[in-house]
Order: structure tokens, then sequence, then C-alpha cells
DNA sequence: ACACCGGACCGAAACGTTTCGGTAACGCGC
DNA sequence: GCGCGTTACCGAAACGTTTCGGTCCGGTGT
């Protein structure tokens, strides 16, 4: 790593086409330049501290001649911080997450942090745990855990000494955690569907390991026992249509459900689909709402009633929350939570009359 | 950043719950700990280089009592290298660029990297881009743009020095670029729907300033023209279920076309959408390819013919090149690229025998 | 005139790695 | 027993910042 160079500069070194690989520019370069030490560029640069205006002036035309770029691991070195923040997940393809990921990013690039991705895979054992942490840890000054049931894989430490912050995960949990009202927009599409007239309401959870899924469906138990309705068994999914497609098939076998809250739309779509093809018709027959209103939900067919949910405000939030604890990391941890209404299209209706209603197969 | 801490250690420093922020363990401090000199504890943790057995597991018991880990910063000052990769785009909510960020994410971990994203806002002037330019170079060995239009904003300068390869860009560019078989994909979708006895299919494209929609609608056009059928104007949109619905109004209300191949999934979904509410009934009057492949493909009303599109081979392959040209910059940039084959579902169909077809509506 | 003060700036010491150049110790052939 | 190459290690110099502790200087109050 010596520069090896002469400090009696022979004439010129050669920067001729295909020459030698020159060094960027460094602090000392542009001092030199200017006519002023290194640690007035600094001041320049971080703008903490007075500079007078010629001084200044001078300053910036050498970092402009030279093209000057500061030294992101020099700095990090000398402060300890990176400003850098690690999103912490399963994957960044599913929707949820994605959406997540991108407003985290452009929240973060505004405050001048930049954003890591890590991803940790989902059937991996042993040694690529580490790799993981070794990743984590030293490199980012706070992480956001994007899929919190990572948490429950043993052996998985997160390190220690940075902050972290989940998205959508338990409270209970020992990190800070935000989310989105999930209670109040399951809460509010059972209450929609009963209060269209139905008897009861079925619930297509997503995988049982995730957080987000097990509130939905406490949501959805709790406002059918409020209610004071029957509460019928739980069909699980895993958050894709596939999964939706195959309740649905077991949904329209059994023949007893009128509505369905389904805990994400993608399910909610496959589970449309199965019934359409066992002659269910929807929302003649049985009534569905999602989760998640994605973009596509208002073009299924039948337009999918569901509940909207904020994917950016959660993001924004995350790193807001995240940035506080890490200026102080004792900073309140309270934040303030998104909405989740529910959108009303064509895929909810009134249960079919008694009459018709029972012997539909 | 001085240590402050007097050389002559008074007895043991306050560690107590609530104490100060004890600095973590360095390179120096294990070798300390091992009685050997600190470039031995770098040699070790590199393994570039021979160390006696008993050595090296003094020393790495000492890391593991110690809970050493690596500064990342120190070891980028001193290398030059930063073991990440940048991955710059507009958002990585989109459903082909969240697909392709996990992908890279993934392959660039095996492969020891970490993957930073960066994103450009599409509405923004000025100085953010400044902003982004800054954050961009010097902390990463190499940018995969996954957005390639990004190269036709004004003003907006990549880093110079170090390598970027292009993910589905303009091959003509300079840089090199990783695409999977795109022309192949609309070539098959078209000569799909001709097969089936269409007189000619019209094409809903992507925006204009994407290049893979661009790629998209000219191998359309080819395979058209190859067929010598006549060309139908093209129909744009901006990806987007909503514009796939508005475009599909305007065909539906122009009562002419009897298939139509879309540039993506889901505007092949608000387009069907559109049709129907039109009394288009698909396939029957008018048959329907999308592309992409998007897992809930499948569970549209009808399922949807289109064309499968490999994100994740996609994002393989630009980490695959982009470490190739890291470690060597003149290293071969060809790279193989994915088939695109044809998934035939619901949506298409021969056309409409000539009574029933032409007075429909 | 003098001490004093604050503003603008500088010299140099960290931060924790990697790596260059050396050096003891050792085996080996002559 | 002497040179010589190897092996296993060490001392110390970088890498480019930030920041501590000063110094120089021009003003101000007395």
């Amino acid at each position: 790593m010596r520069r090896g160079e002469p400090d009696t500069a022979p004439n010129g070194r050669p920067d001729a086409p295909g020459g030698a690989a020159t060094r960027p520019p460094s602090q000392a370069d542009v001092a030199a330049l200017a006519g002023v030490s290194s640690q007035t560029v600094s001041r320049v640069v971080s703008g903490r501290a007075k500079v007078e205006e010629a001084t200044r002036r001078r300053v910036v035309d050498a970092m402009q001649i030279l093209g000057y770029r500061a030294n992101t691991a020099a700095r990090a070195l000398a402060t300890g911080r990176f400003h850098t923040i690690g999103v912490l997940g399963f994957t960044f393809g599913a929707h949820g997450n994605a959406r997540t990921l991108q407003a985290i990013s452009e929240q973060a690039q505004d405050a001048g942090y930049s954003v890591t991705v890590m991803t940790v895979r989902r059937h991996t054992e042993g040694a690529l745990r580490e790799a993981v942490t070794a990743l984590g840890d030293q490199a980012v000054d706070g992480i956001v855990l994007i899929d919190p049931q990572i948490l429950d894989r043993p052996g998985l430490e997160l390190p220690t000494g940075v902050p972290v912050v989940i998205s959508d995960g338990n409270p209970d949990r020992r990190y800070p955690s935000v989310n989105n009202d999930q209670t109040a927009g399951a809460r509010g599409a059972v209450d929609h569907l009963l209060g269209l007239g139905h008897r009861t309401v079925w619930h297509l959870a997503g995988p049982r390991d995730s957080y987000a899924a097990q509130q939905r469906a406490a949501a959805w138990h709790a406002a059918l026992k409020a209610a004071g309705v029957p509460i019928p068994p739980i069909v699980y999914g895993d958050w894709s249509a596939q999964s939706g497609y195959e309740a649905g098939r077991a949904i329209a076998t059994a023949g007893e459900a009128t509505a369905v809250f389904a805990a994400n739309d993608h399910m909610a779509l496959g589970l449309m689909r199965a019934l359409d093809d066992a002659g269910v018709s929807v929302p003649g027959d049985l009534s569905v709402v999602g989760f998640d209103d994605v973009a596509e939900a208002a073009f299924f067919k039948p337009p999918l009633t569901t509940v909207h949910y904020d994917f950016e405000q959660l993001g924004r939030e995350c790193v807001s929350l995240l940035l506080r604890l890490i200026a102080e990391p004792s900073a309140d941890a309270r934040v303030a939570v998104a909405p989740t209404p529910l959108i009303v299209r064509g895929s909810t209706a009134p249960p079919p009359s008694r009459a018709g209603g029972s012997g539909r197969h």
C-alpha cells in the first residue's frame, strides 16, 4: 500500500491514455491546492465550523478542480459512524417487503444515510448464519428488521451495539417495533362483512410464523367474539395465490362459508379463482375481503374489497425511529401508526338469501 | 476521538450496567491476548498466509473470548476495496426490480459482497442528483444499474472508476449489459397468437423511456412484419394495471382487435378488466398475452397466457459479470441469457368466427 | 500600553486495518 | 561451520478522515 513514488516528482507522471490508475484526490491534495491545511478542508465539507468566506471559496474551487470526493471508509473509521442502515429480511422480492424497502431507502437517503440490504436464506443452516451476522455488524449504524420471525431462528444473533427496530413485529420483543394498525384493519374487514348480514366470517390466514399474520388472525378472532357469532376454523396459507387457491378449494368443498377474510390480496385472488372454478360466485354466493390493497386489486374480477395497508408509511416510520435511536439510544420509541381503511369494491355483498343459499354446491 | 484512558489502567474500568460504552475489541487487543503481533491476527483472519497451527489456535481463541469483529471501515480504508456493490434504480418496489434485487442480494452475499441500494427519485431535479452521485462513489466497488433509463437523465453522472453493468439495458450504451432474451419472448407471444389464426396482434407497450418496453415493442413489430400482416398502432401504458385498463377501454371502443400482446402482466390484467367491463369476452372475442409471468398470473380470470421472465437469473448474471469486471476490468463482458418461454394458459384462443366477430360492439 | 479574548486556522495524533521490508531460527548441502 | 533459502513472525508505515490542543492575530476594555 505504499505510494512508492519518489518525493522529487520527475517530470509529470504518465497520465497518458491507458496509463496507471491515478489515486483519487484526497483532502490533503485539495488543501495543498487551496493553500490551506487539510482540516480546514474538513471544516468546509462538514460545514460544522466557521470558515472565512474567502477561504471557503478557495477550498470549494479546489475541490471542484480536483473532483474531490470524500472517502467514506476513512470518514467512517475516524468517526465510528457509517451513515448506513441495514435492512434485514428473508426476501425483498415479496410485495410488502419491496414497498417497505423502497420507502426506507428514500427516507434514509433524505437523511443522508445509505441502505444496505441483508437477506437471510429461509432454509439455510449453520455457517451462513455467522456470515450474515458478520455482514451485519460494524458496517451499519442501525438495523431495520423487516421479517421479524427471523428472531425465531435459533443461533442467529443480531449484532449488539447498534439499535434495531422491527417492522411489523411483536411489540413485546426485545426491540422496539413499528406497526400499522393491523388490528383495526382486520376488525374493519370483519365488521364490514357482518354488517352486510353474514352470520360469520371465515379467515384465510398467512403463515403461522408471521407476526403480521398472527395479528390479523387475532383481530379477526376478537371481532367475531365481540359480535358473539360462531368462530369457524382458521385456514392457513403462505401468502401466495397458489395457497389461496388450495384454501379456496377446501372452503368451496365444505360449502359452509358465505364470507372469507383473506390475510392478503394474493391469497384472496387465488381463493376467488378456486371459488369460480367450483361454481361459487363472488360476491353472489360468497364475499371475499383481502388485505394490503395492492395496485392490481381494483382490477381483479370481481374488484377486490380489501384493507389498505400503507407500507410506505411503515418504512418511513421505521427509519425515523431508527435514526432517533442512533442519535439518542434512549430515545422515546413511540411511533405513530398509519390507519388501515377498508376499501370497499365488488367482492363483498350481503349473503345469499336463505332460499337459494344452502343448496348451492 | 482520543482514547483518553490512562495507560496505567486503574483497577478495572467500570463495565457496570449502564456503564460507559466500551470500545469494541480491535486486532491489537486480540494480538495482545494471544501474545502475537497484530499482523499475525490479520493473517489469521484473512487466511492468506501461513500461520503455525498452535499460533492460529491461540489467535482464534482470543478472538472468540473477546468477541472480535473486524472493522469494515478500517479494512476498506487500507485495501481500497469495500466488498460492496451498489444497485441503482428508480424504485425497488416494482415487481421486476424487486425480484432482481433479491437475486442480486443473494448472489452478492454468496460472494462475500454486500449490497447497497441507491434510489433516484423520478421527478426530482438539481441538487439531489449530486447527492445520489456522492452516495454512489467511493463506497461501492461496482454498480448494477437496474433502471437503465436513468442514464437518460441529463446531469446525472455515474461515478467513474468503478465498473457498471446494466440490467436489461441497451447493449450499445457505454456500459456492458445483461439481458434475458426479451426479443424471443415477444416473438413467441406474437407467433402464438398468429398461429391461433389471428389476422394481426395489437401491442400494449410499456413506457417509452423503458428499454425493456422498447425491445418488446420492437420484437412485436418485427414479428408482425416477418409474418407480413398489418401492423396496428402501438398503445402505450406505464406498466400499471390502471394504465392497462385505460388502454383496454380504448381498444374495446375501437373494436378492431382480436388479440393483444401486453408488455407486462399487470397491464394485461387491467386490460382484461376493461374488456370485461365492455362486454368483450377473453379469450372468446379477444385473446390477451402478458409478459413476466408473475406468480398471480395463473389465478387471473381467465388465467393469463404470458411470457415467463427470469428476473432471478438476470440478477445473478449481473452480479457475476460485475464481480468479474471488478476483479479484472477488461474481462469479457459476454453473458448467457435466460430463455423466455411462453406459458400458455386460458387467455388466448382462436379468433371469433367471422359470423359473430365483427358486430360484437 | 497592556493583558485579555475570541476567531480563524494549523500540526499532529488518533481510528483499525493491510502490507512492506526485515529478522531471527532453522534445515541443508557443501 | 558457512552461506543460503524458507518459514513464521514482527515493527512500522501507510490509507484519508476527524478532532484535540494550540498558535497567531487583530480587536477591545482599562
